[in-house]
DNA sequence: ATGGTAGCCTTGCTA
C-alpha cells in the first residue's frame, strides 16, 4: 500500500488549525510537512494533532518561519537546521527518517525585495541547500524534499509571467539555482503527473487572486531517484484554499508505491 | 484604481 506525503504551508498553525485538522482528518496523509508555523515549539497545538494519530517534529520560531514533520509511523529526526549556516537562527528547515524515508520540510526564503539583502540571502540559502541535496543524492536512498520552495520554476507555473519577471520567486538567479537542483538528479513530483498551465499551490490573499486562479506554483516535492522510482500519483488539493479562513497556500501531495 | 489581505506583534514587518 502506498505512502501519502503531502506538503503546506498552513501560515500560522494556530490560525489554521480547524483547517488543518479537518484536512488531515479529510486527506489521511502518512506523512505532512508544515511550514509558516509562524510560533514557538511550546505555543505549537501539539495534542491536537496528536490526537489524530500523528507524530511531530517542530523546529518553531516566534512570528517567523518555522516548520514541522507530521507522520503516522515514528520520527526519528536527524537535522534541525539546513547545514552550512551556523550564524542562520531561522527555522526553515527539518529533516527525518520515517520507516526507512527520508523527508524534510524546506521553508525556502521567500527573497522579495530583489534590492534588499532579502534577496542574497535567499540565493545562499538555496546554495546551501544545493550542496546538502547532493550529499543526500549520494546515500542513493528514498529521500523526499518537501515544502515551500518560494520559486516558480518556469512561466507556466505563473498567471502573469510578465509581471512578474522581476520578482524574487521568479528571477533567473533563483530559476536557475532550482534548476541546478533539480539537475543533480531529483525529480518534481507534481509535474511527473500535472502537466500545462493553471497547476498552482499559492494564490495571494490580496486583489481577489483565488477567485480568479491568479495563482502561483511554488510548493513542490522533490524525489530522489529511488523515491522517484515508487511514486505513482501526485496532486494539488485545492479544496482547503476555499475554504473560510484559509491558508494563502494549498496542500500538495505525492504518494509512494 | 498605484490599491488590495492576513498574521503577529515591533501599531511595522513579512508574505
Amino acid at each position: 500500500m502506498a505512502t501519502k506525503i503531502a506538503t503546506w504551508n498552513v501560515n500560522s498553525i494556530r490560525a489554521r488549525l480547524p483547517n488543518v485538522t479537518a484536512w488531515l482528518t479529510q486527506a489521511a496523509p502518512d506523512i505532512c510537512v508544515l511550514q509558516e508555523l509562524k510560533c514557538e515549539e511550546a505555543q505549537f497545538p501539539r495534542a491536537e494533532i496528536e490526537d489524530l494519530g500523528y507524530n511531530l517534529a517542530i523546529i518553531g520560531q516566534k512570528t517567523y518561519n518555522g516548520v514541522a514533520i507530521l507522520a503516522k509511523a515514528p520520527i526519528e529526526v536527524e537535522l534541525r537546521a539546513l547545514p552550512g549556516g551556523e550564524d542562520d537562527a531561522q527555522a526553515r528547515y527539518v529533516q527525518a527518517l520515517i520507516g526507512g524515508l527520508r523527508v524534510a520540510s524546506i521553508y525556502l526564503p521567500n527573497g522579495n525585495p530583489v534590492e534588499t539583502d532579502k534577496f542574497a540571502y535567499k540565493l545562499a540559502w538555496m546554495d546551501r541547500l544545493a550542496a546538502h541535496a547532493g550529499t543526500l543524492l549520494a546515500l542513493e536512498e528514498a529521500t523526499v524534499l518537501a515544502g515551500d520552495y518560494n520559486v516558480c520554476p518556469a512561466d507556466e507555473d505563473v498567471f502573469d509571467p510578465q509581471g512578474f519577471a522581476g520578482d524574487a520567486l521568479c528571477r533567473p538567479e533563483s530559476r536557475s539555482r532550482f534548476w541546478s537542483l533539480l539537475n543533480q538528479g531529483w525529480t518534481d513530483a507534481l509535474r511527473l503527473f500535472r502537466r500545462g498551465p493553471h497547476v498552482y499551490t499559492y494564490w495571494d490573499y490580496q486583489a481577489g487572486a483565488w477567485p480568479k486562479d491568479h495563482g502561483l506554483r511554488i510548493d513542490h516535492l522533490l524525489l530522489s531517484p529511488q523515491a522517484a522510482d515508487r511514486a505513482s500519483d501526485a496532486d494539488v488539493d485545492r479544496r482547503p484554499r476555499g475554504q473560510e479562513k484559509a491558508s494563502d497556500h494549498t496542500p500538495v501531495w505525492c504518494l509512494l508505491r
